[in-house]
DNA sequence: GAACGGATTTTCT
DNA sequence: GAAAATCCGTTCC
């Protein structure tokens, strides 16, 4: 059952702890590969400092301000891919919610595969623990950047979790990761004690510049 | 288990 | 020119 477009038609505060334990789906040429979602962050947008559209409309936040339900990917730190899930649909608004972790519940061999690089193996726990990993393991790129996540024909989808909805009692909520601005708002959800729940890093400053000998 | 540095593109000041 | 919604291998507790 995939979620309804209405379902992202709210403020992304209150679409994030809804999407915890529901499931993103990636069809390929290679096969299917599903998550289940552990951790999610929000973002307003306009309104938050630390969102990508708080300067206003790029070509790289476009599909941000665009209608709800699609998807908004990005390349950050020059290696890795991170997806969103858009909010809100009133013009000039640009919410969305960020996907961080979650646990593979279909083609685990295939997802270890796409995070495989040398001889180690990777623990099933760490397939998608991490918003740059959970797009390396679902081969999201920017080729996806847009895509509808509520129809079926789309190779990307949302569908709600089948088994029982998470308790709100067993979501946790904290401050953003790597985020310096406004990293005192408490709006990254996680399920408590979930074990592919990514490791809190907190916002630090970049490398210092290495001069010259 | 925690801390550090490197890789590397997009965007803004 | 520099920071950024990151990950990984290495090093040292």
């Amino acid at each position: 059952m995939l979620l309804r477009r209405d379902f992202f038609a709210r403020p992304s505060v209150e679409v994030a702890p809804d999407l915890l334990g529901c499931v993103l789906e990636h069809d390929t040429a290679e096969g299917p590969v599903a998550v289940r979602l552990t951790e999610v962050e929000a973002y307003a947008g306009a309104a938050d400092p630390a969102s990508h559209a708080y300067r206003g409309r790029t070509a790289r936040n476009a599909v941000m301000f665009g209608p709800p339900g699609h998807a908004y990917v990005y390349f950050t730190y020059g290696m890795h891919f991170c997806v969103n899930l858009v909010c809100l649909g009133a013009a000039g608004s640009a919410s969305a919610v960020l996907l961080r972790a979650g646990e593979i519940v279909t083609g685990e061999d295939l997802a270890r595969a796409r995070r495989t690089k040398g001889p180690a193996v990777v623990p099933s726990r760490d397939l998608a623990r991490g918003p740059a990993r959970l797009c390396q393991a679902l081969a999201i790129d920017r080729a996806l950047d847009g895509a509808d996540a509520c129809v079926p024909s789309s190779p990307l989808r949302i569908r709600s979790g089948a088994g029982t909805p998470p308790r709100s009692a067993s979501i946790a909520t904290g401050p953003r990761v790597g985020v310096s601005r406004a990293a005192d708002i408490p709006w990254r959800f996680w399920l408590e004690g979930d074990p592919t729940v990514s490791v809190y890093r907190p916002a630090g400053p970049r490398k210092p510049k290495l001069v010259t000998p």
